[in-house]
DNA sequence: CGCATTTGACCCGCGC
DNA sequence: GCGCGGGTCAAATGCG
């Protein structure tokens, strides 16, 4: 895993770009006052909305009371691999494939411990240059490589309730 | 040898 | 109740 692309994120005010860099391209967020994340990708000029939704994880065998609810953020990637590298290490648990996708969808856990921040990485049907990464909950320490840092990105754009 | 990945089984919620 | 779709587990396997 030496090879693969950094992601790379910037708040809406920096880095004007239109090029890519090791077949990942740039991509800006940008905050919506009603908590939808719209990711636009430059190179193709074409805005990509993803969501922003509370989601609840539900209970483990026989556990209650795990109603937590967590931040769940999508955002959509024009590149030609699926494991892009946010900074993070991920631990791969599982790949199902989805009804009316050709591609699968694959499901890792941060392997930190006691991390349990997932996320899904699936591959667009229509346009295979797509790949939507799903991040759900949060890290709670810090980043195990200096590159682009997506925790700093998010938080400071005050997405995330307080824990 | 220690870790990550693979992959089928398992589980669970939901609709019929 | 049963099947289906989606999410997770875990044993086997792979790899540095």
């Amino acid at each position: 895993m030496e090879n693969h692309p950094k992601l790379f994120l910037a708040s809406s005010s920096t880095v004007p770009f239109s090029s890519n860099m090791n077949g990942v391209f740039y991509n800006r967020i940008v905050p919506e006052p009603d908590g939808i994340i719209k990711v636009k990708d430059h190179s193709f000029s074409k805005s990509l909305v993803s969501m922003k939704n509370e989601v609840k994880s539900g209970k483990k065998k026989g556990d209650d009371q795990m109603k937590t609810t967590k931040p769940r953020i999508a955002f959509q990637t024009r590149t030609k691999v699926d494991i892009l590298d946010d900074g993070y290490r991920w631990r791969k648990y599982g790949q199902k494939s989805v009804k009316n996708q050709k591609f699968p969808r694959s499901y890792y856990r941060c392997t930190h411990l006691s991390c349990n921040v997932k996320k899904q990485v699936q591959r667009q049907s229509e346009d295979e240059g797509i790949v939507v990464t799903t991040y759900e909950g949060r890290h709670m320490h810090p980043v195990e490589k200096h590159s682009a840092n997506f925790e700093q990105i998010l938080n400071q754009m005050h997405i995330y309730p307080p824990f």
